[in-house]
DNA sequence: ATAACTACTTCATCAGACGTAGTACTTCTG
DNA sequence: CAGAAGTACTACGTCTGATGAAGTAGTTAT
């Protein structure tokens, strides 16, 4: 429904809004954000994946093996402080984004 | 002000919208978004004239050279009736992209 | 047992943005 | 009138993040 490009930038965002209240893991996040968007948005599994080794490799993320599982063992994913900033960082940005972009729809 | 991630799904349209009225050319259609904007968002040189060069080969826009010049040789664009549909459709991109991203600022 | 679901990984490719640099012509400024 | 600044565009190589395809591996439903 909604193109990849556009949601390019929000990604980042989207995976740390769902990690501020809780860990989670990629399968959960992948079905909150289908769920939360009413299916208008689907993440791609490799651009999760690959959105999460970013996130780690940069420090607003931390990961730790789970116990439970349903399937293969999850690998759980914990925002950190400088993920919370990242965040809040990103919402301004959206709120700046979205004045904007809004000058430019006829 | 505005990193070009957040934007990358929004170049096009900005460029349609400037299209939409009048012809234009590279340089005025950096300057006003850079005016529209209020600074926030600067489009790169080099992004605007490969969207151009994008946009025309997917049949959006076409291009002519102007008369009037204040330096080099300006190159007009002028939008086609599938860049119109096009913008509309972006139009319509927008307001569900605001929906779904809302949904994921605290 | 086997299909479907859960959960993740690897790897190669691609589009679009960007930095750097350069061309070319006009206008402003001292 | 020379040089700086502004107008206008082009070429080229690089990088990031998204993607497709395919596979691994365990669990649950039929």
């Amino acid at each position: 429904m909604i193109g990849s490009d556009v949601m390019r930038g929000y990604n980042d965002l989207m995976i740390l809004f769902l990690l501020l209240h809780e860990d989670s893991y990629g399968y959960e996040i992948s079905r909150q954000i289908r769920e939360i968007s009413h299916e208008k948005y689907v993440m791609k599994e490799t651009t999760l994946y690959s959105a999460f080794t970013r996130l780690e490799k940069l420090g607003y993320i931390t990961s730790y093996f789970g116990t439970e599982t349903n399937g293969k063992r999850r690998t759980y994913y914990r925002i950190t402080e400088e993920g919370r900033a990242l965040y809040r960082e990103k919402c301004g940005e959206w709120k700046l984004v979205k004045e904007v972009v809004d000058d430019f729809i006829e």
